[in-house]
DNA sequence: GCAAGAAACTTAACAATATTCAGTTAGCGG
DNA sequence: CCGCTAACTGAATATTGTTAAGTTTCTTGC
């Protein structure tokens, strides 16, 4: 049955995308087979290849995807706390941390893909890449307003505390971390560290 | 021609190991085929499997040797460093950088493989990984018997360190800091960053 | 309406690569 | 010198990404 009739254009794009995702979540590593996708989508696999140069290429969108929807889902998750710039930290660096124990697979494929798949910085990636980032910037900046961090330059901490989210989730990820106890949340051991580390530096504290 | 002829027993183990970490760095994933492997020792793929139950445990091998050779290479460079804390922490800190951006792939594949390769947690992985961790514990116990980072939880402290760090290089390998100018030494600045946030926990400075 | 052409699949074929199997030979204990 | 095991080889198999060729459906100019 070659061409479809018409109305299951749903694009096949979007659908092979969220299904990689989902199949993803029941794998360790991104060898998803290309034929897994195809029967989850409803097609054979070269079916694809009309969409996606090659596996590489799909694999890019999924990872694009992954971008967006950790965006989203920070956004949502501390969108209530825009007064009170610690407690805003804290709720995207939840969410963050949440995002990648929910979707560890995912977040591997985000954060440490092959090259070959972030190298040619597509501007999207690019832009996602930073879109994460200025949220923390952001928050910085409002953490000096309140005096906090007096002196220092918020793209450079912004970068630093989202390096040590970052890394504290990947460790965590793959057991690393010193202990039982503190490999079980080590995330949010981190996070909680450098909030304290960040209130300390309040001027009129005692 | 099989059985080899006694001497060239040189541990094919070893070989293949060595050949791998070497083969790995001509390349941007960790799928190097086995046959190339074969090739470098001067073997064939099947005699591989007399070594290895198969080619994730010969990656695992070569994940493990990764670990040592960070280790070491850790402490060579730091060794002279002991008396002063924070400069030993510089040393240990560049060290690590300097090694993940040597080896890009092979340090991708010591801290984000498919699990399959580190889930079961053998001894050794655990070991190595708790020796890497514990030089920044010492280094962070050393800056308190300096005054600095009073009432810290050492263990705590060092991870937030270690990740840190590892969240830098690892965003830095793969281009996504803000700008060119931050990008290019990323690393290098966060650690910058953190030995500030250090220092700027003396009780008696002014 | 309709033929020609493009679009969007399909099935079949191909290539690379991990892994297994059945030999085959080198060294070693008797 | 005879078997026996260890350690490898070459060929065979299975999986999977990718390409090629064929087929049907839509569309569009007439």
């Amino acid at each position: 049955m070659p061409r479809p009739k018409k109305d299951a254009a749903l694009d096949i794009s979007r659908k092979a995308v969220e299904e990689t995702i989902r199949l993803l979540s029941k794998r360790d590593d991104f060898d998803v087979p290309l034929a897994a996708v195809a029967e989850a989508v409803g097609c054979t696999a070269p079916a694809l290849y009309g969409h996606f140069r090659n596996k590489d290429a799909l694999l890019r969108a999924v990872h694009d995807a992954g971008f967006r929807r950790l965006y989203e889902e920070k956004r949502a998750r501390a969108k209530h706390f825009r007064a009170e710039p610690l407690a805003y930290l804290r709720a995207c660096s939840h969410a963050y941390a949440q995002f990648a124990f929910d979707n560890p697979t995912l977040y591997r494929l985000m954060f440490s893909p092959p090259p070959s798949l972030a190298a040619d910085q597509g501007p999207l990636s690019t832009d996602l890449g930073r879109s994460v980032l200025e949220l923390v910037v952001k928050a910085i900046r409002a953490c000096q307003k309140q005096g906090l961090l007096p002196g220092a330059d918020p793209k450079r901490y912004a970068f630093t505390f989202w390096a040590a989210v970052h890394g504290a989730v990947s460790l965590a990820l793959q057991n690393r971390a010193p202990d039982e106890k503190i490999r079980q949340d080590a995330a949010l051991v981190v996070v909680d560290t450098l909030l304290e580390i960040i209130t300390a530096t309040a001027p009129d504290r005692r």
